[in-house]
DNA sequence: AACACTGCCAACCGCATCGGG
DNA sequence: TCCCGATGCGGTTGGCAGTGT
């Protein structure tokens, strides 16, 4: 293999596009639809293979693409998805319009892993890192009488932690009464750990990081998973050394909560809550203007996304614009991937009315406890971490379950 | 100010699948 | 049935920008 064939046949361009290639892409596109891919650049005059040409136009150039950064709800539905699909990149952009494929795929290697891997969270099983470490490390020892490093992540990924040395850190902090497997984040352990493992040879590039909390921003820490708990001393999702004390626990936010028939009884008052700041205004036209004949779905498509709070979700609004059979979708699943996400009232605008912003409510200066706070909860959860631990544990099998259930009915597997 | 480090993102690469001849 | 080109998808990488030292 290797490029393209169609890229051998005369000196094609690579790399970043030029702003002159976008607009010419774009505006054969307009005038013409894709129709296909091979012959676009030549018809187009770019020097580009089609292949990137469909990539230019899928990821960037498209008039449907809504951008900057993901809500918080985005993300949460990013992971439910995950959870039950897998990294199966295409069908969950499916389910958040205006998203691509390769723009999730980018956050959720660079940064959702990371905060469910902070929450305690295996990214690839979802379920605690204690469970899958215990398992892996267990069938590694009795093959190898060695513990190889990094058997978390064979799964869905081919060690894609590029670090060795994280998963060691991971194994050693989820067996320590105060880290990952309480599904607790304690910065300051976790790094200590980082470091004293990387002066054992190793690099501490991707270490001192993962641990660190200066790397996220201030809503990296609000509205991830949080187990079944009925107080908030067992809250272990906004564990109080992460300054979460104010996340109001009726505003849950969970495509599993907003399907009932998936949740067991005990889960549907308080589990799964996720808190969702209200998204900012994300979407940006492409720096080049489109002609006037498509401003106006332009204009629509945008006031369509502001309206629902986030762009959720009309596909024939959404691509009003685009030739009709490119819109119609003959594939089942997806049709019933849609159809259920549409049906339940799972429209960020349907959400944000009554969901208090609690991502302002965190006072800036409260951030700045979340180092010291670690400290002292360190003595905190030594004196309850047994019961913590068995807690959690219950809560992620029902949380587990509850993933089993949605994935049954969609025919996925976990 | 210079350098190193880190995270993010756009784009590429390789493979799988599909469909037409 | 096989071949081959087109397309789609997921994994990976290179470069840039921001931040820290």
């Amino acid at each position: 293999m290797g490029r393209h064939s169609c890229c051998y046949k005369q000196k094609l361009r690579k790399g970043l596009w030029s702003p002159e290639e976008d607009e010419k892409l774009l505006n054969y596109i307009t005038k013409h639809g894709h129709g296909c891919w091979s012959s676009v650049p030549k018809l187009a005059g770019l020097q580009r293979c089609g292949k990137s040409c469909r990539l230019r136009w899928i990821n960037y150039l498209r008039p449907d693409l809504k951008r900057g950064p993901f809500s918080q709800q985005e993300e949460n539905l990013i992971i439910e998805l995950h959870a039950v699909l897998g990294n199966r990149w295409s069908q969950i952009a499916a389910q958040l319009p205006g998203r691509t494929d390769n723009e999730i795929k980018n956050l959720w290697n660079s940064c959702i892993k990371k905060k469910l891997r902070l929450r305690g969270i295996d990214p690839n099983t979802h379920k605690p890192l204690s469970e899958v470490l215990d398992q892996n490390i267990g069938k590694e020892i009795n093959n190898n009488n060695n513990i190889k490093l990094s058997p978390t992540y064979k799964s869905n990924e081919k060690a894609s932690v590029g670090s060795n040395e994280l998963s060691l850190v991971e194994a050693v902090s989820s067996r320590h009464p105060t880290s990952a497997s309480e599904n607790r984040f304690n910065p300051v352990e976790v790094s200590s750990t980082s470091k004293l493992i990387s002066s054992n040879g190793g690099s501490s590039k991707s270490l001192t990081h993962e641990g660190s909390p200066s790397s996220c921003r201030p809503c990296d820490f609000v509205g991830y998973f949080t187990f079944p708990h009925h107080n908030n001393q067992n809250n272990y999702g906004s564990s109080p050394d992460m300054g979460l004390q104010a996340v109001n626990q009726n505003t849950t936010f969970s495509f599993l909560n907003q399907n009932p028939e998936f949740l067991q009884p005990s889960m549907s008052s308080s589990s799964a809550i996720f808190t969702a700041p209200p998204p900012p205004p994300t979407r940006v036209k492409p720096s080049i203007s489109l002609p006037s004949d498509n401003s106006s779905t332009w204009d629509s498509n945008a006031n369509n996304s502001n309206s629902s709070g986030g762009g959720y979700f009309d596909s024939s609004a959404a691509f009003s614009w685009w030739p009709p059979e490119a819109v119609k979708s003959d594939d089942p699943e997806e049709i019933k991937w849609s159809e259920y996400l549409h049906n339940t009232s799972f429209l960020m605008g349907t959400h944000q009315a009554s969901q208090p912003a609690t991502y302002s409510e965190i006072k800036p200066e409260s951030q700045s406890h979340i180092l010291s706070n670690s400290l002292s909860a360190t003595s905190w959860h030594h004196q309850n971490h047994h019961q913590q631990q068995q807690q959690a544990l219950q809560a992620s099998e029902m949380y587990t379950k509850d993933l089993q259930r949605l994935a049954v009915s969609f025919g996925q597997t976990l």
